[in-house]
DNA sequence: TATGAATGAGGTTTCATTCAT
DNA sequence: GATGAATGAAACCTCATTCAT
C-alpha cells in the first residue's frame, strides 16, 4: 500500500514534469516549478528521481518502452500483410501520442536535443524502432510484396519523419484527434503506395 | 573597409555559434564560450547582437532566407515537371545543408525548441517552405499530374518530415555527403512515386 | 522556532543592505557585498527578497509605516494644543530616526532617487506624512488657534523639509543626538512661532 | 571662432546630461545616451569632460558658482532690513531654479548623493549657501532685528529645507511657476515671521 | 519519507573608458 | 578634434542540488 502510494506521487512528479517541459521546454522549466505543480517539496523531487535529467530520461523510457512493446506486437502478428502491418503501426503510434498532447510535445522537441541526458535514450529509442521496420520490410521484402531496390532502414527514417512531422503540425495547430489521425493515414497511404509492388 | 571587417567579425561570431550550438545545443553554450572561439571578448559579441537570442535568430533568418529563395526559383521555373521540381528541390535543400553539418544540427535541433527567441522565426520557415510546396502541388493538380485526392499541405508537412529525417540520421552517423543524397533520393522518389499520377 | 530563526536572517539582510547603502549609496552596493556583511551567500539574498528593488523597498516599508503609525497616534489624541502636538511630532520623527543613523542616511538619500524601484514607495511616505499635518492643521484653523490664510499643505512640505535639513546636518557632521534634537526644537519653534495666532 | 563652437559642444553635452539625469537619475544614465542625445559619439564625451563623474561635478559647478554670485550680490546691497534681504535671496534661489525644471530635479536629487564624485562639491555648495545666511542673520543680529538666541547656522539650514522640499513638490507636482513662487514666498514668511523681531 | 532554506557556480548583460583610425 | 568598436570587470539573478531537521 505505502508503494502504491509512493508510485501515485512518482507519476504525479512525471506528469507535472511533462506538462512544463511541454509549454516551456526542459531547460525553461525549473525543478522547483515542477515541484509546485505536482503539489510537493523540491526536495521530495529528489527522493524520486536522482536529476532532473534523470526526470527526464524516466519520462521517456518509460513510455516509449511501452510503445515500442505495443508496435512490435503488431508487426509480429503474422497472419496480416505487411505493408498493412506498417500502416497499422504508423497509427498505433500517432494514435497513443494524440492522447496526451505534453507527452508528444515533449517526444518531438526533446528528443532531437543534444542534452547529455538524452544521448543515451534518444538514439535508443529511434533504433528500436527502426529495428522493427526493418524487419518488417525484409519480411515484405522476403515474400516479394515491395519493389525492389527497397531500403528498409530508410523505410524506417522516412516513416519516423512522417510520424513526427504529423505530429508536429498537430501540436501546434491543435485540430482535432480524428482529424489528426486522418491525415496520418492519407500520408503513410502516399509513402505505402509508393514502396508496394503492384 | 571598416564596413567590411566589421562584417568579417559578424561572420565569426555566427559560425562560432552555429558549431558550439550544433555541438552542445542552445542552452548549453555559454556567451563566454562562443566570445572564446570567435576570438574576441564578451562585449563585443554584444556590440554585433543584441542578445543571445537574436543571435540565434540571426543566424536562422539569413540563412533560410537564402535557402528558400533558392527553392523558389526552381520551383517558379515552368518548363519542368512539377513532381521533378519537387524532387529536385528537395535535393537542393538536403544538398545545401550538407555543405554545413553545424547549421544542419541547428536546424534539426533548435527549429523545435519553444524557446521564446525562436517563436517567431520557427513557424515562419516552416510556413515560407509550406507554401512554396503547396503552389507547386497545386500546379501539378491542375495539369493532373498526380492522383486525385492528394492534399497539398500534407505534402509541405510530409517532405519537411523526409528531409529532416534523412538530415538527422547523416548528422548523427556521419557518412558521405554522396551517400546522404542518394538515400534523399531514394525517399524521395519512394514518396514521389506513392503521389504521382500513372 | 524555525520561523524565527528565518526572521532574524531576514533581519539581518536588511540591517547590512541599510549600513551598506548609508556608507556607499544604493547603486555602488552590490548584492555580493551586502552577502558578505550579512555572512551568508548571494543566493539567501535571493530566498528572503525577490530582488534587490525589493530589498530597498522592503526597508523603508516596514520602517516608515511603523513611524508614522507613531506619529498619528501623537496627533489623534484630543488634549493637547495642535501646535504643541506639531511640535512633538517632529520631535518624534527626529528622535526616532536619530538611534538609528543608517536608516536615516538611507532615508534622506535614496528616497529622491527616481529609481523605479521607489517610485510607489517615496510617494506614499510623503503623502502620508502630508495627510497627518494637513488634518492637523485643519484641526488648528478650525479652533482658530492659527493666523489665517494658513495653508496647510505648505506646513506639511515645510515641516518635512525641515526635519530632512536637520537630519542631514547631523548625519553630515555627526554630533550627540542630544545637540541634534536641540536644533531641530528651536528650528520648529521658529517655525510654529511663524504661524500661531497670538 | 573655434573655442566658440567648442564651447558649443560642451554646452549642449551639458544640457543632455542634465535632461537624462533629471528623467532617470545618474546611475541610470549612459554614456552612450548622452551621447546620443547630444548627437555626437562616445568618445567626443570624453574630449570634453574627463569622467563621467566630472560631467555631473561641472553640471553643478558652473551653475551654482553663479547662483551663489546673485545671491551674495543681493545679501551684500547695504540698504535693505536682512529679513527683506533673505527673503529676496530665496525667492532668487527657486525663481532661477524653476527656469530650468531638469536642473531642479538633478539638484535635488543628486545633490545627496553618497557619490564619490560629489562628495567634494556638494557639502561646497551647501556651505557657501549656509555662509552667506550667516552673515546676513548676523548682521540682523547685529541690528538687533531678530529675536534673541536666533542661531544663524540653523537659519541656513532651515531655509535650505525649505528651499528644497518646495522645489521637490513642484518638481513631482508640476504646477506653474507663478503658484511655485507663491507657495515659497508664503512659506519663506511664517519663518521669517517666527524670527523677526516685533 | 518529506521538507525547504542554503548554497555557489555560472548565466546573460551592461557600461565607463580607451585607442586606433 | 572626432569617432565608435572593443574591452573586461562587475552587476544582478537563477537554479540544480544538498542536508539538517
Amino acid at each position: 500500500m505505502a508503494r502504491k502510494k509512493s508510485e501515485k506521487k512518482r507519476q504525479k512528479i512525471i506528469s507535472s514534469a511533462t506538462k512544463l517541459f511541454a509549454k516551456n521546454g526542459y531547460f525553461c522549466t525549473s525543478m522547483s516549478e515542477i515541484a509546485d505543480m505536482a503539489e510537493m517539496s523540491v526536495g521530495s523531487l529528489y527522493v524520486y528521481f536522482k536529476s532532473k535529467d534523470d526526470l527526464l530520461i524516466e519520462i521517456f523510457r518509460n513510455y516509449f518502452d511501452e510503445l515500442m512493446g505495443e508496435v512490435e506486437e503488431i508487426f509480429t502478428e503474422t497472419e496480416q500483410h505487411p505493408l498493412d502491418k506498417l500502416f497499422d503501426g504508423l497509427s498505433l503510434v500517432v494514435n497513443k501520442l494524440s492522447t496526451d498532447k505534453d507527452m508528444a510535445k515533449v517526444f518531438l522537441v526533446e528528443l532531437r536535443q543534444s542534452n547529455k541526458a538524452l544521448q543515451s535514450i534518444a538514439p535508443e529509442i529511434r533504433k528500436k524502432y527502426e529495428d522493427l521496420i526493418t524487419n518488417l520490410i525484409d519480411e515484405a521484402k522476403n515474400k516479394n510484396l515491395v519493389r525492389k531496390n527497397i531500403d528498409p532502414e530508410l523505410i524506417g527514417l522516412s516513416t519516423f519523419g512522417l510520424i513526427e512531422s504529423i505530429l508536429f503540425d498537430w501540436v501546434n495547430k491543435g485540430y482535432t484527434k480524428k482529424k489528426l489521425l486522418r491525415k496520418l493515414e492519407k500520408a503513410a497511404n502516399y509513402f505505402i503506395q509508393g514502396i508496394r509492388k503492384n
